[in-house]
DNA sequence: ATGAAAGCGCTAACAG
DNA sequence: CTGTTAGCGCTTTCAT
């Protein structure tokens, strides 16, 4: 590595170290003169201002931590909330030259993001897939107190006022209630993701709310529970059969499939013989056939809203409290419409 | 925020400042006692070493660069290669306490890789999907003449001695041809995708080479081309279909399920009326009926691979020449068992 | 095993 | 508009 530095810049361009960083940092003025004539050896010499330097006076790393829960064994980017969320993040940190920088929680050992801050790494986090649970309360506490700034994204914690980028879970179970209610169904089955998560009690709430709304019989048993996976989908599809019901509403797309091909395999039609609805709108639900029903979530925008929330919060050195909640909406297509 | 220097520690342990630095570089010896004592004191104060002070005394970032090609409206890291080789090298970038960075190129200007080091931004960078043309490869050169270390992923220029980490997708794409063969298929048209990635010059390659010898006829009209996109797979298929031909082989997985779209509107059944053979293995071949036949290509270790080569790399200071190339393998599903 | 000190290449005052 | 200078908190080298 060459290393060219201000220094030589200043030297062949006759004017003071200083005068050349103003140069290259635009907000000081310079006269035109100058700052043409220290461009011009720039680019002679191939300089470009040291990053690592810049950062060090400015006592700034330039990047983003995005929290993600490592899953031994499977790809968080092939998730399609995490892909969202992710691309979401990353056009807003590219626009404003930050990086985004992945940190990944080990279910074992639960990370103390507060020390992330203190050794500098990074300027700001935002936390995707968080548990509701103790430990988690406890780290993100720290933060807060601290005054740095980050931001939950499709989580909150009731307990606590946390800055936070959600989406209306509760209206999105509605809304696919009441459309189930409207094709007929009268006994709709639910399969939740895990309660520790927000979305998944969110969604739960707004199902009880709308069965209530619409008359339909409230019955524990109809509550079932996966862990979003494709597999538990599949898992749990028997027993929800035994069931007396016209309908099975799944937390998101990847169980409803999971769901899907065991009613294939018991050639149970969904969109025929029963109703059957997912969640996230993700482009699974366009794949298989019949196309999935569905709940489209507004991920990505979830992510640039909390992106921009901590870049502001940088800018401005001062966090600022904020909790938004973005709108769901169904997307219906065949596997809901019986015939 | 607080901000315990080293500075604090020392005084209050009653040891040098560089006794500190040693304590928490390990591979310097200090008196178990001192060691203990310096701890003892660092954990009251909450201190933890300032890494920005450390990366700028150090002259490194700490950060891996990853190329990636922006695409707008799309979302990489839902591309099934893209996803695999991210959590590839996220794994080893975590474990070795780097940084993953990602680096969008837009397709309007191709990035000038250079400059990521003479900023000091990155330590080493890989590039993903890559196109073979001239201005890539010159920012590549420029990277190989300064001994820069960096690494292509699933991509070779066959003009340029780069390092790389590749599969062997002639033989995979043999592989395919010599299944269909034995399924009984005669006339394969085979959708490729753009010839500036060398893994579809490879699988052309591989396709000819099959056909002449299992005496297949080797006809222009047998071969097309879309950009690996599901709307191109169903958009080809009709042109394809006026082709006399027994079997469709798509260069990934995402057009092979553009293509059943389309033969499911024209009710033609693949597996049954028309062999289909998909590429990549994704986990989409695995969601769709009839299951697609695919080829397996280990992405994620090639992400691993191209990481590891470029921190060793960087541990040792010289940059070592490096060509991989892994296996592929075919995986035998519904699709293409004709019945 | 420990201390002392010279950078690393900038930013951010302050002075003129 | 431009120059001067004091840090930023480490790593590294040289002494002891």
């Amino acid at each position: 590595m060459s290393n060219v530095t201000r220094k030589d810049v200043a030297k062949i361009a006759e004017v003071s170290e200083a005068t050349v960083s103003r140069v290259f940092s635009n907000h000081h003025s310079v006269k035109a003169e100058t700052k043409e004539r220290v461009l011009k050896v720039a680019s002679q010499l191939n300089y470009y201002p040291n990053v690592l330097a810049q950062n060090f006076a400015k006592r700034k790393s330039g990047n983003i931590g995005v929290v993600l829960p490592y899953i031994p064994s499977a790809n968080v980017f092939s998730n399609y909330f995490f892909a969202e969320v992710l691309q979401g993040i990353g056009e807003v940190t590219e626009k404003n030259h930050y990086n985004m920088v992945l940190l990944f929680q080990h279910e074992s050992n639960p990370m103390d993001y507060e020390q992330y801050f203190l050794r500098h790494e990074i300027d700001a986090c935002l936390i995707l897939g968080a548990k509701h649970r103790e430990e988690e309360i406890r780290n993100l506490e720290k933060l807060h107190k601290r005054n740095l700034p980050f931001c939950m994204v499709n989580q909150h914690f009731s307990s606590q006022e946390f800055s936070e980028v959600d989406a209306n879970h509760e209206d999105g179970s509605h809304q696919v209630i009441q459309h189930l209610y409207e094709q007929g169904c009268k006994k709709i089955a639910f399969l939740n993701g895990p309660l520790v998560f927000s979305n998944s009690s969110d969604r739960l709430a707004g199902y009880k709310k709308a069965c209530k709304e619409w008359g339909l019989p409230l019955l524990e048993e109809f509550i079932h529970y996966g862990d979003y996976s494709r597999t538990s989908g599949y898992q749990k599809t028997d027993s929800i059969l035994t069931l007396d019901m016209d309908a099975i509403y799944c937390a998101n797309d990847r169980m409803a499939i999971g769901v899907m091909r065991r009613l294939e395999e018991l050639e149970i039609q969904p969109g025929k013989d029963i109703a059957l609805v997912g969640y996230d709108y993700s482009d699974l639900s366009r794949l298989v056939t019949p196309t999935l029903t569905s709940v489209e979530v507004p991920f990505r925008e979830m992510g640039k809203h909390a992106a921009e929330k901590v870049l502001n919060d940088i800018a401005h050195s001062k966090v600022e409290y904020k909790q938004v909640k973005l709108a769901t909406k169904l997307i219906i297509n065949e596997s809901s419409l019986l015939v």
